[in-house]
DNA sequence: TAGATTGTTAATCGATTAACAATC
DNA sequence: TAGATTGTTAATCGATTAACAATC
C-alpha cells in the first residue's frame, strides 16, 4: 500500500525531468556547431511540444533566458547537468549478468547515457570470475563491502524477477540509494531509495493501442 | 508545431495504457497457478497503486467485475490482449543492424515482448546478406515492395541520428502504421502514423534527479 | 523605437483520488 | 443477512496551455 511517506522523495516535475535529456542532447550539438543562443521556439520545433512548455521545463535549471536573445547555451547545459548530477560521472552496479545484463554490459548505445559500470554481481558461481566486457563479475554476497569500499549509489538490476525483492533488499542493505529495475516486479524499498522500472513492453503498449484503434477508426 | 489534426489518433488515457501491460504480466502469472478470480486490491499491492485507479484502468478492457468476487482472470486476459491488439502475434521490421539494432534482435528479453522481428534493413551493402540471429537482412531500397508482400505495419527504428527522418519517410511511404523510434530524434510523420519514443535516458534522469534532490535535502 | 522573446499569473485539461451507492 | 468488492459520480491535484506584461 502506497504510503504518504513515500512521497517524501517523490520528485515533481516528473514529465519535465523526464523531457531534460532530449534538451541536452539538443544542446550539445548546438554546442559543437559553435551556437551562443538558443530559444524556447527551437526545442519546440524540434521536440514538437509548445513552446511554452519548453519554458516552464527549463525553470527547473533556473538558468534565466534574455528576452530577444534566448537561453545560453552553455548554460543551460550546465543547468541540466547540475539538476541531474550528471556533472560527474556516475558509478554503478549491474546485477544480473544474465542475457539482458550482459547486453547491458556489451551495448553502448543503450549504456550512451553518462553511467559507468564499475563491476558486476551474479549468483551463479559459474559466471563469476571472468570479466564480461571488461567488467569484473563478483559474487553476490561480496556487494555489500565493494559498495562501501568504492562508494556506489546507483544499482541496475537485471536478475529474474523472482530473485528481484530478495536482491533489492541486499542492496538497500549495503547503502544503495537508486535502483534502476529492469524486471518485470514492482520493488519494494525504504522512502529514501529510490527505484525506476524500465518496461519497454508499456512503449509497445501504447504503440499497439493507437494501431487497433486507429483500425477500429476506420472501421466505422 | 504540434497540430491539432495529431490528435486525431492521440490515444488518451495514456497512463493507463502504459500500466496495462504490468497488468497482463500478473494476470498471467495467476492463470499458470490456476486461480480463476482477482480482485483490484491484488493489483494495488503488486503495482503499488491505489485500488480505485487499478478499477479505473481496468476499464479500458470493458471487462466488468463481480461484487465481492473481483475480476474473471481469463476474461481480463482476453480483454486487455484485445484492447492492445496481443491477441495475434505481431510482425515487425527492424531498420539499421548498428549495435543497438544487433542487441535487439539478440536480444530474447528485450523482445520477450510479443513482437517478431520478421527482417531486418540496412543501407550498409557489407552488412546485406547474411542473417542475424536468424533473421535476414536486406537493402533498404527493398522496403516497401516487402511490406507490401507481408504486409507489415510495425517498424523498430534503429539507424543513427542523421537518417531518422529519412527512414522514417521511406516507412511511411511504404505504409508503415507505427515506429518504435529507439533514436534521439523527434519523428515528423502523418497523423495516421503512430511514433512511440524510447529512451533509456529519460529513466535515468527521474533516478539522477530523486538522487541529487534527495542529497540536497540531507544538507538542509 | 519596435519587435522578439522571456517569465508570470491565470485558465484549462486530464489523471488520480475520494466518497458512496449498488450488488452478489 | 452482513460484508466485501465493484462501479459511478464528484473532488482534488498536477501538468499543460493561454494571455500578456516585462525587457532588452
Amino acid at each position: 500500500m502506497p504510503n504518504k511517506s513515500n512521497r517524501v522523495f517523490k520528485i515533481d516535475k516528473l514529465p519535465a525531468v523526464k523531457r531534460l535529456p532530449a534538451y541536452l542532447h539538443l544542446l550539445r550539438e548546438l554546442s559543437r556547431r559553435g551556437e551562443e543562443f538558443v530559444s524556447s521556439s527551437y526545442f519546440s520545433e524540434k521536440m514538437q511540444i509548445q513552446p511554452i512548455l519548453v519554458r516552464k521545463d527549463l525553470e527547473l535549471t533556473r538558468v534565466n533566458g534574455a528576452p530577444r536573445k534566448g537561453y545560453e547555451v552553455i548554460e543551460l547545459i550546465k543547468g541540466i547537468e547540475n539538476f541531474l548530477g550528471w556533472n560527474k560521472s556516475i558509478d554503478a552496479f549491474l546485477i544480473g549478468v544474465g542475457q539482458l545484463g550482459s547486453s547491458i554490459l556489451g551495448n553502448q548505445h543503450l549504456m550512451n547515457v553518462g553511467l559507468k559500470v564499475v563491476a558486476a554481481f551474479d549468483k551463479d558461481p559459474a559466471k563469476i570470475g571472468r570479466p564480461i566486457e571488461g567488467v569484473s563479475v563478483f559474487e553476490l554476497g561480496r556487494l555489500p563491502e565493494l559498495a562501501k569500499r568504492i562508494h556506489v549509489r546507483i544499482a541496475i538490476l537485471c536478475v529474474p524477477p523472482e530473485e528481484a525483492q530478495k536482491a533489492t533488499d541486499l542492496l538497500v542493505a549495503a547503502g544503495i540509494k537508486g535502483i534502476w529495475n529492469f524486471t518485470h516486479v514492482t520493488l519494494v524499498t525504504p522512502e529514501d531509495v529510490v527505484t525506476q522500472k524500465e518496461d519497454l513492453a508499456s512503449g509497445l503498449a501504447v504503440m499497439s493501442a493507437a494501431l487497433t484503434q486507429s483500425i477500429q477508426h476506420k472501421n466505422n
